[in-house]
DNA sequence: AATGAATGAGCCTTCATTCAT
DNA sequence: TATGAATGAAGGCTCATTCAT
């Protein structure tokens, strides 16, 4: 599907021959690649076929599945974290800080498809990442949750490991599938979530 | 494809007479109980042996995955079709209805652990799967969608296909994660699809 | 090395083409011809060649390496445990038995060149072998080496197990080396045994 | 085979100054260290890493494994083979000297452990150790043999390399066996042997 | 000279699927 | 029809070995 993808630090790309790559960047690119169109449970061969390098030169790098996974999507989640606080402080609103932020979250795993997935847990290596995920975002999450929620919130029940989950949910799929209007989704959701959080 | 096929999943048990097609019923019994504990993408064999048949017997009958899997579910999706406009003619007001039935569909997929993940579309012959619970269930969605939006809605950019995915997405995972909340989110869900729906 | 060896039961030597084999016997005279010339640690892919079929049939009738080995041997085994009475009952004279038994166990030792690795214990999945051989094996040679030592016995630090194990250590490699004069070799060991025996 | 290799047998070590090859020591030891643990055929990369050295810094010193394998246990073949002589000339009796370099080239043998099993001659590598033992120790053996059997001897049909091989083989697994009595049965063995080679 | 990243062959193991009985 | 043995394509992982730096 993407043969494009280039956004990312360093993108080697496709790489057919060529001197073979000295650092992990290019072994990151291409899973990442990889990733994409097959999946975080793609076989290890093809991630090593599309950076050019031996099965042994992934292992040597990341030597479980779970190594990579997270490496390839560190610095997004990075990033992604970072923008919580910042968004919250440069906001006309909570809400809209809150509105604004899922966006971002929202964009960041369709954009690398194949990562709501691998949100999930059930995929091999997912645990990991799924962790990483966890204890990085539901934080970020939780506090602009709550902000947005404002005094109205009294005792919401809705708590952000499973608000930021559904989001990652709604996203599975998206992006291959063209009848599924994830954006008009998200706002639903998160209308929902404001609206019964604010009557707990 | 499978004709007759009781009604409960694990039903051959009920059966009165002997029909030959005495083992489709065992298939699809031994099948549910595998795609329980092992997902949908569970071993041929293991099924096989859970129906104390040959392999061979299972392809007889299912030459794909995706045969076995529709067949699999075919009751309980028909049980949720025909709820729908029951629902709609017993309940209080429309929106019950739908939450309702909402409740009824989730119940299904997170009972049916797995389900849900074979809702998707990736898993091995899922297609067959997704393209019938759309063809069967859309229509039923949609109808209680607009029932429950009444008159307010205008022209609302919420459409059943969407709606319906984004539940069953919502209920990936559930019930292997205690953390996950998927009951308030479901509400919180439908809440934010009738107002934003209303809104259109 | 052999091409030949046919003593085995069942022996459909190399093995080509043809149809394929339905039962273990193939399997096991492919493992025994294997084994023979790459040794016990040979892959199973060697193997499965060897006797005209897939790898997936030698994990089916023999899910981990050591259950072959096992197999392969048994018969084997059994047949040299089953000699020691007779030869005691039979022979001249208990040292003639033991030796007799001794010339027996080495013939079969050597003959099935590799199982005197097999025996040592290390390589992968002898345990199961070396177990099997000891407790088949100790008590036969230990009735005999009794007899054979007979009153003049009286505190023999020789124990069953040792003398065993040592035959057998005297025979790896024997077959493959010519200078290695093994026949010599076992018959000082065995006076040897019976002259310290006697000292205790 | 490896250019440089020295010249003496027992070399590196005797070293004055710090001649550039001080490496080869450590890489000596380290591989000792290792073969120890883990056997002769232990991974190149463990051997580098107890050396604190790339691999291929290995593979410069040492071409072959058969290479590093020599060269790690020359000192002691070196030293097994020039105590025969000696102990001919210090001891009570021409058996007592036998006995005691039996005992002398058994512990060496058991001490290294791994080393018996490299003295086959099937591990990888090991047929230049095996040369090398023969080459270096049957004379050795065979004097002192012949100086045991004395006048008596008329034409044994034992000869050295069997009974060196025989020691050898004996020492197989010795060690990681605590029920395996190598000692009486060395002793045992050593009896045989001479009470055998005179009878011829 | 030394280093260690990279390579890739080779082994094990698991299943989906076919097919003789 | 039913069976399950057999097949063989994957895919994971581990080193021995090479070679650019």
């Amino acid at each position: 599907m993407s043969e494009t993808r280039s956004d990312d630090p360093s993108s080697p790309s496709v790489r057919k021959a060529g001197r073979p790559p000295r650092n992990q960047e290019a072994l990151l690119a291409a899973a990442a690649d990889v990733f994409v169109s097959s999946g975080v449970d793609a076989p290890v061969r093809d991630i090593a076929a599309r950076a050019g390098v031996g099965t042994g030169t992934i292992y040597r790098h990341f030597p479980t599945r779970a190594d990579l996974v997270v490496a390839v999507y560190r610095h997004q989640v990075e990033a992604c974290a970072d923008a919580g606080p910042r968004l919250l402080a440069d906001s006309a609103s909570a809400e809209a800080a809150f509105r604004t932020w899922v966006s971002f979250f929202v964009d960041f795993l369709v954009t690398k498809h194949g990562l709501a997935d691998a949100l999930r847990g059930d995929s091999a290596g997912s645990d990991a990442l799924h962790t990483y995920f966890v204890d990085r975002l539901v934080p970020v999450c939780g506090s602009l949750l709550e902000a947005a929620l404002g005094r109205r919130a009294e005792s919401t029940s809705l708590d952000p490991y499973s608000v930021l989950k559904g989001i990652g949910n709604l996203c599975i799929g998206a992006g291959a599938d063209s009848r599924y209007d994830l954006e008009s989704l998200i706002h639903a959701y998160v209308t929902g979530v404001l609206a019964d959080g604010t009557r707990g």
